[in-house]
RNA sequence: UGGGGAGUCGCCAAGUGGUAAGGCACCAGACUUUGGAUCUGGCAUUCGCAGGUUCGAAUCCUGCCUCCCCAGCCA
């Protein structure tokens, strides 16, 4: 509990900590994180999962995984493996704590027979059009179903039939008694239960009525001995409800539901629709593509769990709905990569350069800080000689003010090596491109220091043409071009056509033929890069994560505006 | 027009009657064998608007405005 004052406060967390300091609740702080294994999880879900855990953990108290499986023909067990191996990723542990709303099927049962018993509850036999109708419009009240008032007796023996089979889908439902007049829609007569002949992922044929989430997440909380349950905003109409089922059937010190706002990021769709949309047409290669907003894509691209919780962390909790700027998740990737991520170089598009006074055959090591924010990292031997590649935008035959790298004449320092200076150009005879620089190497400058202490402002990356190791490297950038995917109203016009640009020809600096599925490294100079698992030693392939801050980009920018 | 929520810097967000934290972004500078990182400084006389209460209000009261959610036998 020290943690819940030195932490930034949160409604939340002052609710929780005044229920703890009153004794409101006779139990352990208990929350739940309740997923529909209906799809994959996502950037959302992480907040979610992020508070629901976290506020246990605060409290001395303890999280659920549970999931809600009430609706047999949306649910399958393949997103109950892929939702426990992301919360698992991002970091969170329920223990034995494993539960499915589908466990208390039985116990739902028996509760919605004791609201028929006590008058609270209704076999209705309305269709679908006419429970609609019935219900009223948001300015007008509805009018009582005409089977509102059957005896308790005709509702059990017709509940009972219900789940024996003996009515078609949608025949009749169980619903609550409550108030056709009510402001609030929700209580208007809710369905509790409704006839579904399907196969459900994990109870089977067992059933062919289930209860809707209404009815069964309250009841599921109330069984798991949950205090606290959080969920997003657009359950604080079915607060009420939540609370007239727990009180009319006598739970003492019920849980309480607490609302708060979902977590949305600038050029990012969470919309599970719109995101099987993208799958399914092809405009991404699959849930983990790494443009995906979902879990299982960030990893792929290479954000950490901890960038993550992180970004949870300081957006902070509360009602206000709002949009975060993605840039912050790139910030508090960069600032966690910083820390960890080994660096490396990596020539993305190669340019040859000649060392012509380098004895031809020679070949030495240079030592290179692994991390330069890390001095325990240590330092790695990265293997030189006369033919190196640098990156073609790395040099420049008219180079434009302040630029630092290498242009006919000027001298560079090579990260860890030597000084060199771009004597000659050679091109292409017919494209006039330039194919390759021939330069002169300062012998007395290895290691990079010039002897002579002459000021070498630029410092570029490099590989030894010999010793390079061919790579894939997949540059990504947003997966929209506007901030509201939603701008216009399609977000499929909305999607950047560069979102997505495979670079074949590149080399890296040996070190790097070790390097296994999802690790992450700096390409010196680019930016955070992760291992993707179709790499193979003899092919290496990247993703980039996200860019280094580009402040070169943005003086040319600036230069070019004006 | 019914019910439920929300409005503090470009974005996120503290603040709970005592005179506007912090982060992101941005700007300026220092340093730099990553034009990275780091460091320093700048960045809301004002809290949706209008009144009122008070010695004093973003915080209390009144009225208004704007935005979001709800009419699934989805969650």
């Amino acid at each position: 509990m020290q943690e819940a004052t030195s932490k930034p406060s949160n409604f939340i967390r002052e609710i929780v900590a005044e229920d703890v300091r009153t004794g409101a609740f006779h139990r352990r702080i208990h929350t739940r994180f309740p997923p529909e294994p209906n799809g994959y999880l996502h950037i959302g879900h992480a907040k979610a999962i992020t508070i629901d855990f976290g506020i246990a953990a605060e409290f001395g108290g303890l999280c659920n995984l549970r999931f809600d499986d009430t609706n047999p023909i949306k649910e399958d067990t393949e997103y109950v493996d892929s939702i426990m191996e992301d919360v698992r990723w991002l970091g969170f542990d329920w223990d034995d704590r494993l539960y499915y709303a589908s466990d208390y099927f039985e116990q739902l049962y028996q509760y919605a027979v004791r609201l028929i018993q006590l008058g609270k509850a209704y076999v209705c036999d309305l269709s679908p059009d006419e429970v609609r109708e019935y219900r009223g419009t948001l300015t007008e009240p509805g009018r009582e179903s005409p089977y509102r008032n059957r005896s308790v007796e005709e509702n059990l023996d017709l509940f009972q039939r219900m789940r024996a089979g003996e009515f078609p889908d949608g025949a009749r439902t169980l619903r609550a008694k409550i108030d056709m007049a009510a402001g609030n829609i929700n209580l208007r007569d809710p369905v509790l239960y409704r006839i579904q002949h399907a196969t459900h992922h994990r109870t089977g044929d067992r059933w062919c009525i289930y209860p809707t989430y209404d009815f069964a997440h309250p009841l599921s909380d109330a069984i798991e001995g949950i205090t606290h349950s959080l969920c997003s905003l657009e359950f604080e109409d079915h607060r009420p409800l939540y609370n007239w089922l727990l009180e009319t059937l006598g739970f003492v010190e019920p849980p309480k539901q607490i609302e708060f706002a979902r977590l949305e990021l600038t050029y990012t769709l969470t919309s599970k629709r719109k995101l099987r949309q993208l799958v399914e047409e092809g405009y991404v290669r699959g849930w983990d593509d790494p443009r995906m907003p979902t879990l299982k894509g960030l990893r792929r691209r290479g954000y950490t769990p901890a960038a993550i919780r992180e970004l949870c962390e300081r957006i902070g909790v509360n009602k206000t709905k709002g949009v975060v700027d993605i840039e912050y998740l790139e910030h508090l990737v960069r600032e966690d990569l910083n820390r960890h991520a080994p660096r490396v170089m990596a020539v993305l598009r190669p340019l040859k350069v000649v060392l012509t006074n380098y004895p031809e055959g020679q070949e030495e090591s240079f030592p290179v800080e692994n991390n330069p924010e890390d001095p325990q990292a240590g330092t790695r031997l990265v293997p030189f000689s006369r033919e190196i590649y640098v990156e073609r935008e790395d040099f420049a035959e008219n180079p434009p003010a302040r630029f630092f790298r290498l242009a006919p004449g000027r001298e560079v320092r090579l990260k860890g090596a030597y000084i060199i200076r771009c004597d000659e150009v050679v091109k292409d005879p017919a494209t006039g491109e330039v194919t390759e620089l021939r330069c002169t190497c300062d012998l007395q400058s290895r290691g990079g220091e010039a002897p002579d202490g002459r000021r070498v402002p630029g410092t570029l990356h490099w590989v030894s043409i010999r010793h390079a190791w061919p790579a894939e490297v997949r540059l990504y950038d947003r997966l929209f071009a506007t901030e509201d995917p939603e701008a216009g109203g399609d977000f499929l016009a909305n999607l950047n056509p560069n979102s997505l640009e495979v670079l074949t020809g590149c080399w890296v600096e040996p070190s790097l033929r070790t390097a296994k599925a999802l690790d992450h490294f700096q390409f010196l100079r680019h930016g955070y890069f992760c291992v993707d698992p179709d790499s193979t030693p003899e092919r290496l392939v990247f993703n980039r994560t996200v860019a280094l801050r580009d402040t070169w980009a943005k003086i040319q920018r600036k230069s070019v505006a004006g």
